[in-house]
DNA sequence: CCTGAAACCTGTCTGC
DNA sequence: TGCAGACAGGTTTCAG
């Protein structure tokens, strides 16, 4: 699920809540039961269940792509990674159930509404922290994209400072908080830029070009409410406008070429080699 | 500094 | 039907 479209979607649902659902501000959790230790990143299992209890979640926000809930004294963190998910469903069993009532849960907050807050989890990559400075986790992200105070001079500057291939450098989280596999892609086809050619080659134009780009499909995935593919289904609706993204062999819209795949970073890169030349 | 590979996990899909 | 292999929205760590 989760890059930054997909993140800002879930805590959207979170805050509002819905129909069947309630809001999971200014609820107080009550207890936790852990499944799987290694989703706990710190503090200990018994500190943290010691201290997450007698909680209200103050607010909710994000930061990249993790999640931030703010409770009375600590910082709870959360990162989905690959097949992480977060949603409410009613309390079913006693606050420290050594089972989960659905395969896959990793961590349930027991919620005083008879709620309770569900990290599920497949691939078991999640990883959640508790803790009271918060900047000690969140402090080595990059800009936010969507930040109005990243300009396209900015951008071309940090594009400068590096000399890396774009499509890895795109999705250090160092470099900008937030894009991923799907987003990156997306945003280099639309730029037409190659996600092989070095950040530091790029003309001031395509800088601000690719930064437009990564703005309008991260907006484009927000206002989708988030892509869904595989089994991991939330109803979001960005996979339907994918350009490049899965569509190896596909024409390209814009030329008719087929798309080609490729692996930059151990992940796979979809693109147009006639839309996005290594060399003008 | 930069790149690539391995590791952490489970599930789905494809091809023989 | 079974089974091996590739692949999946991410990040960390280590080797060269």
């Amino acid at each position: 699920m989760p890059e930054l479209p997909e993140v800002e979607t879930i805590l959207r649902g979170l805050r509002q809540g819905n129909q069947s659902t309630p809001s999971l501000l200014n609820q107080t959790i009550v207890g936790a039961s852990l499944f799987w230790q290694k989703t706990l990143a710190e503090p200990e299992p018994a500190i943290f269940l010691s201290k997450i209890a007698n909680n209200k979640i103050n607010n909710i926000s994000r930061r990249g792509k993790f999640c931030v809930f703010h409770l009375n004294h600590d910082f709870l963190l959360i990162h989905l990674r690959m097949s992480g998910d977060l949603y409410l469903r009613p309390d079913m069993g006693p606050s420290y159930d050594l089972k989960p009532k659905q395969a896959h849960e990793r961590l349930y907050l027991h919620l005083d509404s008879g709620w309770g807050l569900v990290f599920y989890d497949t691939r078991k990559f999640g990883r959640v922290w508790l803790t009271s400075k918060p900047e000690s986790i969140l402090g080595q992200l990059g800009l936010e994209p969507l930040d109005p105070h990243l300009d396209s001079d900015l951008f071309y500057s940090l594009l400068q400072s590096k000399s890396r291939q774009l499509k890895p450098l795109l999705m250090d989280q160092r470099f900008l908080a937030g894009l991923g596999n799907i987003y990156t892609d997306e945003a280099l086809f639309d730029a037409r830029i190659n996600p092989l050619r070095l950040s530091n080659t790029l003309s001031p134009d395509e800088a601000a070009d690719l930064l437009n780009a990564i703005r309008k499909m991260l907006l484009s995935g927000i206002r989708d409410h988030g892509a869904s593919i595989d089994w991991v289904y939330r109803g979001g609706n960005f996979q339907n406008h994918f350009q490049v993204y899965q569509k190896t062999g596909s024409p390209c819209p814009r030329c008719g070429n087929p798309i080609n795949r490729t692996v930059v970073g151990q992940r796979s890169t979809h693109y147009c080699p006639l839309c996005q030349p290594m060399h003008k």
